[in-house]
DNA sequence: CTCTGAGATGTTCGCGCTAGCATCACAAAC
DNA sequence: GTTTGTGATGCTAGCGCGAACATCTCAGAG
């Protein structure tokens, strides 16, 4: 419990408690026989000099290291926290952990982080999308470590995949919004040609429009900022150059919400004058004043899947290597049903 | 780039490059004369296998482990993501690293996620309040490595420290609502005796009370589900057990935009009838009908200040080892001015 | 033509730990 | 008394890399 300038190793542990290093080692480990005196003899030994294991050198010896790396593209909408909760559930029950790595949906930041990653050799790594750079897909080639890729099912994986089909996605929200009848509908969406899934979700919608010869009637996309706020704003921009729009799609639930909230003070009836629907089912909805139309991601199911992937692999289980969730619309209050 | 069984070592790179692993490694590390046919040579060389570094063989030969523990209690509320942010930003000029590590409010959770960041030998530690188990007092002691707490500043250190007094802002807030001549007051907050700064918050706010005579005429507390439900619920309760409330306290703005939704949806004058104020100053409220009085609670210059007093001590710099930030009050549209 | 020095490259050793085996003590079986 | 077995413990040899030092090479000075 004292300070101590350099830190303390086996060594110490063992000559505090009379025994040699590989005993305290198997202590600390519980690993093969050791007597109950003994093993109590290091377990004090060990607490009274504050041992903590240098983990660098035992994953150098054993060739093991207990990490799953989680690379995910942000932190602060609320998508992937939810990811994050369903791997830690699940690696809770493994000797595994999982270290996060965030991107900002930059390719060139997720290479780097890949790459810093993967020089601590994970167990595991878990990576959202299937869009990579050549050098990204290369490495995790190289790497011989599993890989799951996650959140999008529409593509090809480098190893394990788990997610929802975006495109499918978007063209089932263009159906039944087609089906409900409306038919003047704008799209709002974030201003990141880099993501994917939110572009293959505008491409199935689109699609199924076309398919009953409707395009989308105004578009308006945004960056940066609060997403509630940015929510407002587009929507008003968008009604002013265009007030008989009766549907808007937006790309996620929070720009939806604060769509809904501008609507609702304005006095516009939703969904009769102009139906609303986002997309991701984010717990925030529930307090809404009206439960906005959406879709669930399958966000936390996803991050246990994935997990299960590598605790099995990890194992030398074998399993699927491609799981593609269906998410379900929900109407709530903002999109007519038929 | 094809896939190998075992993994790649310096050796590999050498001989595919015909140099010594030690000139390979200066390559890779650009540390040392290397004459720049032979640099070519050896990163063709390397990018050619797919070679990524073994960070823990590295960091076991150089003592020296460029990452910094980041230790906090959940990461779906949008506060610690803000003060991540804040690290990251100052680290991405360094060498460190963050790696977080999430306690969900448990000490016990803590100090195991803290015994697990130290195995790992880190060159700094961040860590969120200034209660800790005895242990992982010890722990952090012992450890010899540089550790800022943040977010709090009512208490003792350790090492270093960065946050805002919460005794000093539920005065501060207090001082605002009694100024402003409300008097039935009500407090609404998280069922958690384990989130420290909420209950010093809470602490101060009725202290200030308690000085011209007033007591929190209801309160009410709430666990699990979404924030914005549970802030609306919770007004709907205490209203209608006091009617006569004329102003509530919320402990987090989440919850008190729930309740500033259902006030507004009942017809309630805001802030004329009733009053409220939040804690946090989450950019989600810019979007709200009204701006809902809070307190920022400077989280990402938290985050920033602490970065640099750890890449600071790993310079060997000396710096500030106690930081306390004073959060301002803004009045939004839901607390009268005096 | 030799010497000097600086840049370029190589060698040795050990970081702290664990796998794999060797060894030891002691009790029960013969 | 000797053997055998079993649980407990110790020893040795790296894991892959980098710090520190040793060595080599070659241009320019003398």
């Amino acid at each position: 419990m004292t300070q101590n300038n350099r830190s303390l190793t086996l060594r110490d542990v063992s000559e505090a408690s009379g025994v040699s290093e590989m005993t305290v080692s198997r202590v600390l480990r519980n690993r093969g026989d050791v007597s109950a005196t003994t093993r109590e003899k290091v377990l004090s030994a060990a607490k009274e000099l504050g041992y903590v294991p240098n983990k660098i050198a035992g994953a150098l010896a054993s060739q093991r290291v207990n990490l799953v790396a989680v690379i995910i593209p942000s932190l602060s909408n609320m998508v992937f926290p939810e990811v994050l909760a369903g791997v830690s559930q699940v690696l809770e029950d493994t000797e595994l952990q999982p270290v996060v790595g965030v991107t900002d949906y930059l390719p060139e930041k997720e290479e780097k982080v890949l790459y810093e990653m993967l020089s601590w050799r994970p167990s595991g790594v878990i990576i959202a999308g299937l869009e990579h750079t050549e050098a990204a897909r290369a490495m995790m080639n190289a790497s011989g470590i599993p890989v799951v890729e996650i959140m999008d099912a529409d593509g090809e994986a480098v190893d394990a995949m788990v997610g929802i089909s975006h495109r499918r996605a978007g063209r089932v929200m263009a159906a039944s919004i087609l089906e409900a009848g409306y038919k003047k509908i704008a799209f709002l969406g974030t201003k990141m040609p880099l993501d994917h899934r939110a572009r293959k979700r505008f491409e199935g919608f689109t699609e199924t429009l076309a398919k009953s010869g409707i395009e989308v009637a105004e578009r308006e996309f945004y960056s940066g900022g609060s997403a509630l706020a940015k929510g407002r704003e587009m929507t008003q921009a968008v009604l002013e150059r265009s007030p008989d729009i009766d549907f808007i799609y937006y790309s996620n639930d929070m720009i939806g919400a604060g769509g809904l909230l501008y609507l609702m003070e304005k006095g516009i009836d939703v969904p009769g004058q102009i139906g609303l629907a986002g997309f991701n089912g984010v717990e925030l909805l529930q307090g809404l004043p009206r439960r906005l139309a959406t879709m669930d991601a399958c966000r936390r199911e996803i991050g246990v899947k994935a997990a299960e992937i590598i605790a099995a692999s990890v194992n030398d289980n074998v399993t699927e290597k491609s799981v593609t969730l269906t998410p379900k619309i929900s109407f709530g209050d903002t999109l007519l049903r038929k």
